[in-house]
DNA sequence: TTGACATGTGACCAAATGGTCACCTAACCT
DNA sequence: AGGTTAGGTGACCATTTGGTCACATGTCAA
């Protein structure tokens, strides 16, 4: 799943995807190849991938597969490392970062 | 960045920074070994790649290093593609499948 | 049924990644 | 000063990953 993230391609056919839903592999293969010289079988590949970690959500119609961006695993990631109380401390930290290493 | 999360290891030192930060490579080596066998060298590899992708903040004090989580670019990955309605949308999507392909 | 269209599969190659080691610098402590 | 401790660097190797191609499957439409 989060080797799934850390390829440009499939990060933009996921913004590609929350952007609209319900995508064929030629729609997505097009606008990959506006971005990136790849063939057809390269973005099969990442949409496999996706699918696989659960980021997308697939849905055949005859022979055409329909593709959707599912949030909910990164959702997850979120919430694994960050508690409403943790963006204080942040602050907290770089302000004592900035008074020790500040004088030479 | 992205890659920076792809890897188990790195993602347990952040849950371990996570839960207490201001720890030194010698520390983290520790916690990491009880997991997995790697020497320090891994350990200092994957936690420069960590600095390197700004989701760990360091400070030295003498010739300690001392680790600290960052949580801002998790909070901007969850925001890139998740927004309030999409959690929703998700829902419907997921009974127009069941009711699509439930048919044999 | 015949052909065109949308997609899937397995083999294969080049490049990136994970990990170790030998060696090095710098700080602390008698 | 000398020894010990904390950490860093560059070369190197094994494995994984990104990408393409030849070929195959299944579906629509005339």
């Amino acid at each position: 799943m989060f080797k799934a993230l850390a390829d440009p391609t499939r990060r933009l056919l996921l913004d590609t995807l929350r952007e609209r839903g319900g995508r064929t592999l030629g729609e997505l293969e097009e606008v990959v190849v506006e971005h990136t010289p790849m063939t057809r079988f390269g973005v099969s590949k990442h949409l496999r991938l996706l699918e696989e970690a659960n980021l997308v959500v697939t849905l055949r119609s005859g022979r055409e597969k329909l593709h959707h961006l599912n949030p909910v695993p990164i959702q997850q990631v979120h919430d694994r490392w960050i508690d409403k109380y943790t963006e204080r401390r942040l602050t907290a930290l770089t302000t004592l970062k900035s008074q020790l290493e500040e004088k030479p």
